[in-house]
DNA sequence: ATGAAAATATCGACGCCTAAAATATCAAAA
DNA sequence: TTTTGATATTTTAGGCGTCGATATTTTCAT
């Protein structure tokens, strides 16, 4: 059993790299495989209907609530700051495809909507958006995206429990 | 019994949502995960060593390469473009924690090297990153860690193929 | 050797993103 | 009421990130 003459870490230069803790190595993995795909899928959406991917996803939150977000809703259910929510808003207020409603209950919050041709607009590209997903996750059998939709849920609850987000 | 009742999508208004592909919706629950688990890194190291993660994700590169790393190979793993490679290093040129020194075997190329100090410097943070990941799983037990590992190999398998990207 | 094509890095313009401060409104207590 | 505190949004300053263009160097087929 010759053991012992692993290089026994010298007192300075110290050992080199990859004695990294599994989790970290997990945490990496999942950062790699979400930028592949969100790459993948920014690239696609500006190429094909020359739209940038927070605009995009704006409109996605809008078209599941018809009857409009304010711009904290927005803001948290796009997890970015409210700051951000207002540049994203103003681009697509000035292409026509979202519009600020003064709300009705409180006049300092506006609900920002599809405009018909914003719905209209979001609808085509939905479906490509759809297709390039499943493309990419068509490499796993049913059985393995089902596990791994199990898996994050726990991740979330994981994860929520520290940061206090819900 | 009274069903019948229910709103029966009228056939232009068109019905509401939630009637997303399985995929799609595991998509979105991996990415709520990342964005929740990166924000929290994000804003511990901003407020514990006051550094961005980006410049953090590059020093993290360069320790475990202490040989140097052309820009070209930077920007390929932190899946980022050139350019953006080049904005971040100046920085930390500039903080003295990286240095660019001219390739010898190609005078169009540099290698990126972390400074005693930067190496100093980065060891600190790595210790409580590491700990903060440890943290965000510890919800998942080992057998739950292991299988998200081995699906997300799938997963990146599965990707790639699509993106032609390694 | 030469000239075309590919590789390496930077730059400029623009959009996303954050944190912190400013503005405006609301709600509730003094 | 008027103050106080919380909520909703915008603004500002600065860093990150993409794309496309440029300059330099290398590579390789002629």
């Amino acid at each position: 059993m010759s053991k012992k003459s692993v290089p026994a870490a010298s007192d300075t230069e110290t050992r080199a790299t990859s004695e990294h803790a599994p989790d970290l190595r997990l945490w990496l993995r999942m950062l790699a495989c979400t930028n592949l795909i969100e790459n993948h899928v920014r690239s696609r959406l500006r190429a094909e209907f020359d739209i940038t991917l927070p605009r995009f996803d704006l409109m996605s939150q809008l078209e599941r609530s018809p009857q409009g977000l304010k711009m904290g809703e927005l803001s948290k259910r796009m997890m970015v700051t409210g700051g951000n929510v207002t540049g994203i808003t103003d681009q697509l207020v000035g292409e026509g495809l979202v519009v600020r409603e003064d709300s009705p209950k409180d006049r300092r919050a506006y609900l920002v909507k599809l405009t018909p041709e914003g719905r209209r607009s979001f609808r085509k590209m939905a479906d490509s958006h759809e297709k390039w997903i499943l493309e990419l996750f068509s490499g796993m059998d049913e059985g393995q995206r089902g596990q791994l939709y199990g898996l994050l849920a726990a991740l979330k609850t994981s994860a929520s429990r520290v940061t206090g987000k819900k």
